[in-house]
RNA sequence: UGGGCUAUCGCCAAGCGGUAAGGCACAGGACUUUGACUCCUGCAUUCGCUGGUUCAAAUCCAGCUAGCCCAGCCA
């Protein structure tokens, strides 16, 4: 998003140049020299996939170190191991990469710098700048005071550097047991922001660490860490989310008692939000614990697994990204400007193909029998680039059950008795007849073709007014057709109050027998393309096989035709 | 009188004292071998509210109002 929303206009005109107000920091910075290499960073706790949001984050961290010719890092922000899990690290480097965050080889670990972090805290408490403290967890809060009200300070406050020393080395050591002591930076009890209220800034916990095992039982909080993991990669811009603005006072704390010669400077942004889904690590985490959904890649999910899995391409999610921008202003974009970009992506780069997923029977009468031609189908009406194949056409076919009506409304121009469409790729049809079974369920519809009318052939006598999807009943391939929704909508969310699931129940609906061109068949072909008259864009996911086909539905296009 | 932040069209979002960009959505129309795509057209006399400064204010000042965040030994 860093190369977002210029325009130029004819020659002449005035140029038109915006920048979110962090190009806007930056740029400042290097007028003002004092940045002279912009150095970006994505610092994801290895606790989760990662979804929609985060790609903002990485797009926006490596866009800036694209844009000022700098550089972005990839870094895990891993300095609390109850939380973190090796999985989460190879799923965390494959999306960012996937995506299109390219770190290159600075892929970094915050538990690498323990030993710096560790020293660092030795500094403070050698400045006289932070003390160990006993009081217990429940105590240090009452001893916080409220947002209302000022703290107090802890007994243990004033204790010698020596003593403070001594007691770290032995918090380091494992002396002492999880939770009894921990060392706090000395700043201000009575502080209005609560987080400059002597926060704890390493507290001991014995537990072995995905990256550093059993080297450590003393670990640093995010607050001290984060700043010093930003200065020791020479991290110019820290941007993270706006949750964070209250803590910035305390990472200048951080970077100025440490006396870092180019401290890192942080910058806050809004978080992204969509309309329709579940963007938030905590709830998609829970619905996958729960087995609510068949995993982090779920396609009702956006996580950026799923969005893969969808057919969602790199492309349309940094198309996205460029078009939401960057403020501070908390919001909540509609779901409708992500299926654009997905669609602006797909519609010249896919191959179109037909298929019917409620299959109705068509017989063209005055078609020879036994009889097979095979129709040259562009493969992309718009983008010629793309090629063409065969499609098998002969006597029996099938269409769509809504493409098919016997009492049509008004300015319904599909099929229905008497009325003559074109069958894309094909000829021109007439509908004759229709045949229901006992409960008047259409069964089969009769047309009659006119050779003239084939497809390419020049002709021009007249026209229709409906073009339908068909395919060819001998040869088709039958498939499963898996239709996915967002899990849940805006109004109601995922979890009711009293903590009870409010699932979509159309999240998932799966279509048998449906039918699709036999010319594609084989899976190669499924990856992504248009689907239907109206357009789904598909995938295939895991399960695709030979005889039969899963597919997710991305999005569907618009359609502008609105019954009576 | 805790502190911090935000407020411009249904949804994002430019704008940074000189008289409201753009995109999505939506609504008309043209075109059409996908009711798609494409192409035209329309869509904020007004910038949360109220005052003030100024020749001139969305932009500066003051006071309100609304929303979000903060009292983890999470990040």
């Amino acid at each position: 998003m860093a190369d977002i929303a210029m325009e130029v206009g004819q020659e002449g005109e005035k140029e038109v140049v915006s920048r979110n107000f962090i190009e806007q920091i930056i740029e400042k910075d290097i007028e003002e020299g004092k940045c002279k290499k912009v150095v970006t960073r994505f610092p994801p706790e290895p606790n989760g996939y990662l979804h929609i949001g985060h790609a903002k984050s990485i797009l926006l961290n490596y866009g800036l170190a694209k844009k000022y010719g700098g550089q972005f890092n990839l870094r895990f922000d891993d300095t609390n191991p109850t939380k973190e899990k090796i999985e989460f690290v190879d799923s965390i480097k494959e999306d960012v990469q996937w995506i299109g965050g390219d770190f290159e080889d600075r892929l970094f670990y915050a538990s690498n710098y323990f030993d710096a972090m560790y020293e660092a805290a030795v500094t403070l408490i050698k400045k006289g700048k932070a003390y160990v403290c006993e009081l217990s967890a429940e105590e240090i809060r009452e001893y916080r005071g409220t947002l209302t009200q000022p703290g107090k300070n802890s007994p243990y406050r004033e204790r010698s550097i020596e003593e403070n020393l001594d007691l770290f080395t032995r918090m380091k050591n494992g002396e002492f047991e999880d939770g009894s002591k921990v060392l706090r930076a000395k700043i201000d009890m009575a502080s209005p922001n609560i987080n400059m209220r002597d926060p704890v800034i390493y507290r001991v916990a014995h537990m072995n660490h995905h990256n550093t095992g059993d080297k450590w039982c003393v670990y640093p909080m995010y607050d001290f860490a984060h700043p010093i993991e930003d200065a020791i990669e020479g991290v110019t811009h820290s941007i993270c989310t706006l949750e964070f603005e209250d803590h910035r006072p305390l990472y200048d704390w951080v970077v100025t008692e440490l006396a870092y010669e180019n401290p890192p400077k942080q910058i806050e942004f809004a978080k992204l939000y969509l309309t329709n889904v579940i963007t938030g690590k905590r709830y998609i985490k829970k619905l996958v614990e729960e087995g609510i959904v068949d995993g982090w890649d779920d396609p009702r999910l956006v996580s950026i697994a799923a969005l893969r899995r969808r057919g969602f391409t790199p492309e349309s999610i940094r198309m996205f990204m460029d078009l939401v921008g960057v403020s501070k202003s908390n919001s909540s974009v509609d779901y409708a400007m992500l299926e654009y970009c997905i669609r602006e992506d797909l519609k010249l780069k896919k191959n179109r193909i037909m298929a019917v997923l409620d299959p109705i029977k068509m017989v063209i009468t005055n078609y020879p029998e036994g009889q097979i031609e095979y129709m040259d189908v562009p493969n992309n009406q718009e983008n010629p680039e793309l090629g063409a194949r065969k499609v098998p056409f002969s006597r029996e076919l099938y269409i769509d059950r809504a493409d098919f009506m016997i009492e049509p409304p008004r300015k319904y121009f599909r099929l229905y008795p008497g009325n003559e469409v074109r069958l894309m790729n094909a000829y021109f049809v007439t509908c004759q007849d229709y045949i229901t079974d006992e409960k008047g369920k259409v069964t089969e519809v009769h047309c009659t073709y006119d050779p003239e009318t084939r497809s390419g052939s020049g002709f021009t006598g007249r026209k229709v007014k409906g073009t339908i999807h068909w395919v060819n009943a001998e040869t088709a391939v039958e498939a499963e057709v898996r239709l996915y929704e967002n899990i849940v909508d805006e109004e109601k969310g995922v979890y009711n109050e009293d903590g009870s699931l409010n699932l979509n129940p159309n999240s998932l609906t799966v279509l048998e027998k449906c039918y699709i061109e036999p010319s594609v068949k084989g899976a190669k072909a499924y990856d992504s393309f248009q689907f239907l008259r109206h357009g789904y864009f598909c995938t295939d996911v895991k399960d695709s096989t030979e005889e039969h086909l899963v597919f997710n539905r991305i999005v569907s296009q618009k359609s502008s035709y609105k019954p009576a």
